[in-house]
RNA sequence: GGGCCGCUAGCUCAGUGGUAGAGCACGUGACUUUUAAUCACGGUGUCGAUGGUUCGAUCCCAUCGCGGCCCA
């Protein structure tokens, strides 16, 4: 090798001369009998001696992520995505032909391997090979073997690069599968029906928030991708399915933050019969039971927090949480009063150099000043409810204050997790509802929702007393998994492209 | 959108107004139970891009690109 040979080139000539041992360089199949995983949950606690007794033969495969050469002795550490392995490569235990193989291999290249478990003088499980096939050439080095990859942007633009060397990445993964996997048998348990409702919406309702746009070419039609699936839903329980629930992408057209991907998971369901109480009690069963199911226990590390997903969570109404903070903010009280009056609550907010939008109602400067002053203290899982009535068009109001809808968020590790009401299901409330969000429109409000003349007819046909409640998958993966950005647990998280 | 920070070898990083370094990886050799194997020897490069200042810029300045964190 000369010194302009670069590794690019050594591993494309060293699969040639692969090629030239009369192997395939992209064979079609290699028939495993096991996984890398499954030989270790078989004989992971087996004794050298019980192993030598048995002899366990094993067929498997893997990526090659480290090589230990002795000249003729040799060990090869092979990966299969989730675990690792280690195999002895013997010159004497291999035919000559494998063993030339074997000396054309580079680290990434994926092998077959075809032996006998047995564990070293250091006592580690090893398959001693007695066949090697090729399968496929890493044609590009890998990241370090120590360091693994630690540039955040590689690791979202190249996740499989990531995949391939960090294995915190795939524990992520593993256990954002078995969050929705747990959700589903939670919900199925109890009679919810998984549906799918349509992502490309002439309207795009169900939320507070930007919507982007595209265009079907043959109807000539402009449609949104939407925000929440919140309207289908509630149609589905008007049609009677009683129990309901969808777990997919929602899209929103505004910002980026370690928080916010523009497309994200929800689990959505909806409960006929029942408001927003219930919804509570089922939430702590809920996320007590999938935590548990996903991490093995309903208590995890969040940074220096330990989080509680055992039941009952704290509850407090929003605008006690206001009082209370803003209370100790300024050493003197607050009373419930100020908080209902746009004058009053808009000059708290001043003496407290919280920054509200213009012409805001009192119920959005609330929602502002409880982000400002409570939102990141809420560690333990919080339920927060009773929301202003005026940003909140979907909901029920109180039947003891219109001003006041039932509605909670649930809070954890700072994090809104959830969102949940009692639905409004009176169809004259529900346009009037709908007018005031078109003023909002006409003053600017780009988040306002729109009018929905079908959804409103779907009421008209009644909608059940009902309670429904949307849960951020992606920001509870974060959660249990002590991610704390967003695109740790979406994987392929939006970037923009790169020029090449 | 604003503020701060980053971009140097395949990866992880150091560094300087006089054209660049370490570890891993890579190449050659030794080594038949190693564990980030070891030992010896060897070369890594458009210093994110483009301008400007300068005798000279990877370094200073400006603009741009991509990313991160915080704020909105």
């Amino acid at each position: 090798m000369t010194n302009e040979t670069d590794q690019l080139a050594q591993r494309r000539s060293n699969m040639a001369k692969v090629g030239r041992l009369g192997r395939a360089l992209y064979p079609h199949a290699f028939p495993c009998t096991d996984t890398i995983a499954a030989l270790i949950d078989r004989h992971g606690t087996q004794t050298g001696d019980a192993l030598e007794a048995a002899q366990p033969k094993t067929t498997t495969a893997g990526r090659i992520l480290g090589i230990r050469s002795f000249g003729k002795a040799n060990f090869l550490v092979l990966s299969d995505g989730r675990l690792r392995l280690q195999v002895y490569v013997r010159k004497d235990s291999l035919s000559e032909d494998d063993f030339s193989l074997f000396k054309l291999l580079d680290l990434g290249d994926l092998v077959g391997v075809e032996g006998k478990l047995f564990r070293t003088r250091t006592n580690e499980l090893t398959i001693w090979a007695s066949r090697i096939e090729f399968l496929a050439k890493c044609l590009s080095p890998l990241p370090e073997k120590w360091h693994g990859l630690s540039d955040v942007e590689i690791r979202y633009r190249q996740r499989y690069l990531d995949l391939i060397v960090n294995p915190e990445a795939r524990h992520v993964f593993e256990v954002r599968s078995r969050v929705l996997s747990g959700l589903r048998d939670f919900m199925n348990a109890r009679q919810y029906l998984e549906v799918e409702t349509p992502m490309m919406q002439s309207i795009a309702g169900g939320a507070l928030a930007r919507p982007f746009t595209t265009h079907h070419n043959a109807l000539d039609l402009d449609l949104y991708l939407r925000i929440a699936p919140e309207l289908y839903l509630k149609r589905l329980v008007v049609g009677g399915i009683e129990r309901v629930y969808e777990i997919n992408r929602n899209f929103r057209n505004e910002g980026i933050s370690t928080q916010h991907n523009p497309e994200f998971t929800m689990l959505e369901f909806y409960q006929a019969f029942s408001d927003y109480r219930d919804l509570m009690d089922l939430t702590e069963q809920m996320l007590s039971e999938v935590a548990r199911h996903a991490t093995g226990s309903d208590e995890v590390a969040f940074g220096t927090h330990q989080i509680s997903f055992a039941a009952p969570y704290a509850r407090v109404s929003l605008r006690s949480a206001v009082q209370k903070a803003a209370s100790a903010r300024l050493g003197r009280t607050i009373e419930d009063g100020t908080l209902r009056v746009r004058e009053s609550v808009a000059e708290l907010a001043s003496q407290l150099e919280v920054d509200i939008p213009l012409d805001a109602p009192a119920g959005k400067i609330v929602l502002v000043l409880f982000e400002a002053l409570c939102e990141a203290a809420l560690i333990q899982p919080t339920f927060v409810y009773d929301y202003p009535t005026e940003i909140s068009p979907l909901s029920k109001q109180r039947a003891d204050d219109p001003e006041t809808v039932e509605r909670f968020e649930l809070y954890a590790g700072g994090l809104e997790i959830a969102n949940a009401f009692s639905e409004l299901n009176d169809p004259a409330e529900q346009r009037r509802r709908f007018e005031a969000q078109r003023q909002n429109r006409q003053k600017g409000d780009l988040e306002a929702h729109a009018m929905d003349e079908d959804y409103l007819r779907a009421l008209e046909y009644g909608l059940p007393p009902t309670a429904g409640e949307g849960i951020g998958i992606d920001r509870l993966v974060m959660l249990l998994t002590d991610s704390h950005s967003i695109r740790d647990v979406i994987l392929f998280p939006l970037m923009r492209p790169r020029r090449e």
